[in-house]
DNA sequence: TCAATTTGTCTCTTACAAAAGACACATGTA
DNA sequence: TACATGTGTCTTTTGTAAGAGACAAATTGA
């Protein structure tokens, strides 16, 4: 552990994590923490340092990982010490992706939609109160705006944040979002009641533009994407450069809202 | 459950299931068999009949689904009673094949071979001890050679299998298959000799062509992707009609043998 | 070369999760 | 109306899995 690592160690894993510390945990709580912590992490990582990572007992580490690495759900990385995820965690996100009608269509749309305009697009969800993108095809830019599949950024920083907790109570919205969530990258705090008002205003316009907020470099072109019920289940957005002309970006709306529509389900 | 269900409850889940039936499970194997469940059924699921899938006690299965679900690995289906795959283990599986450079490339040549040729093509791979479809890319013949990906074929079925057991030892292709996997769905006995010399033939040829294996309209040309230290890490496979030509077939088996070896580690 | 760390495997104890089963409430059907 | 079947949430009991710790072997590096 000489690198930097310890420094992610705890912050990463949610509220869940830690709660009692010290007090005896159910292992399948130990190993969902486990796959959060890979999840996080990115790349294989030792089962001494996972341990650690997870703030799990050695010895109860050592077999949880022997069980998942049995199981296929891990598998040893080349030099048979450190571990990430196996085939069948591949093969069951498959799964899911066959039994999903709207993430197999919306990823398709995507990448349609990026290849088209040569900008970068994103299929983004909700995952467990916490603003996920989905899917995320690159574009044709050189410079390249990144934007990691399954990253998770707080809801207030993202024009798709505001589209997706349209429709929702006021209570609802404060327990998703937290007052380090309120915080922007650029260090201004944003007021709850804005953000609130941004939802409402997002809600019946049927979009939503952000400029500057997870950098100064970008805006962010969001439309809502529908399940029955009129639910907004998922957005689809445009990250294009923070300079882009009003008539191209008004372009580029419309193009996005109907697609956006065409993933919605009928009704 | 008034459906046939419960004729593939006990079959699925390999002979680690219901060991001495009845005795306390530990959580964790539980939820891994719930999972394994729902990959074989390919569909969501009441939480009643789960339980009796996996023959596990009622109370047992709604604690665990529960904690499954808030964590996002399964999510309940629409009308809110049945379950299936969640989110998260979509995303975890997309970090698998950002990190795994085999799995990535291999999709892509794959999805260009079937484009090219108009067949069928597979990409499969081992997984715990078994054969298995990792992607598959459908082609354009008006007739659908279903290969449903994740789908799992006994080794001895398979020209895939032959390649992929090239290098191994007798006592390891023994434990690896078993008496059922050498019964062929058209009824014959394939003698694990047979089985054992065809899979020396493979090795020292480079590929390996079965016909009428698996159903009796097919065959499956397919050619081996080695990892370092020249193990047999993967195949590609095409699946076409059993009466192509002999010159088609060439044509078909150079090409896949030319791509299969651009997959492999350089070395 | 010899400490200092880390790794992987063990054993033993007890805190607690899995299981059994009872309950209230829906359905469907004779 | 009664009867069977399924669902979701409780309790209580007890078998055992999580955890602490010790160990040898491997790795580091001073």
């Amino acid at each position: 552990m000489q690198d930097g690592n310890d420094v992610i160690d705890q912050a990463v894993l949610g509220p869940a994590a830690d709660k009692a510390s010290g007090s005896r945990e159910k292992g399948l709580n130990r190993v969902l923490e486990i796959l959060e912590f890979l999840h996080v992490t990115q790349r294989a990582i030792g089962i001494g340092d996972l341990a650690k990572g997870v703030n799990a007992p050695r010895s109860t580490t050592y077999t949880l990982v022997r069980s998942l690495v049995d199981a296929g759900l891990l598998e040893m990385e080349g030099d048979g010490n450190r571990v990430y995820f196996g085939k069948k965690l591949y093969l069951y996100g498959m799964d899911y992706v066959r039994g999903n009608d709207l993430l197999r269509r919306g990823r398709q749309e995507v990448d349609n939609l990026s290849r088209e305009t040569g900008e970068t697009s994103e299929l983004c969800m909700l995952q467990s109160g916490r603003y996920t993108i989905v899917h995320s095809s690159p574009g044709t830019r050189p410079f390249r705006i990144s934007s990691a599949t399954g990253l998770q950024i707080p809801l207030p920083w993202t024009a798709s944040g505001r589209l997706l907790l349209a429709g929702l109570e006021r209570a609802a919205i404060q327990d998703m979002v937290s007052e380090s969530d309120l915080l922007l990258p650029d260090g201004r705090r944003l007021q709850l009641d804005d953000f609130i008002a941004d939802i409402a205003t997002a809600k019946t316009t049927g979009y939503c533009i952000t400029s500057g907020l997870v950098d100064a470099y970008t805006k962010c072109l969001a439309a809502p994407v529908f399940a029955a019920a009129g639910k907004v289940e998922a957005t689809m957005c445009l990250v294009v450069p923070i300079d882009t002309t009003a008539d191209k970006t008004d372009e580029l709306l419309t193009l996005l809202r109907q697609r956006a529509a065409r993933l919605s389900i009928a009704g």
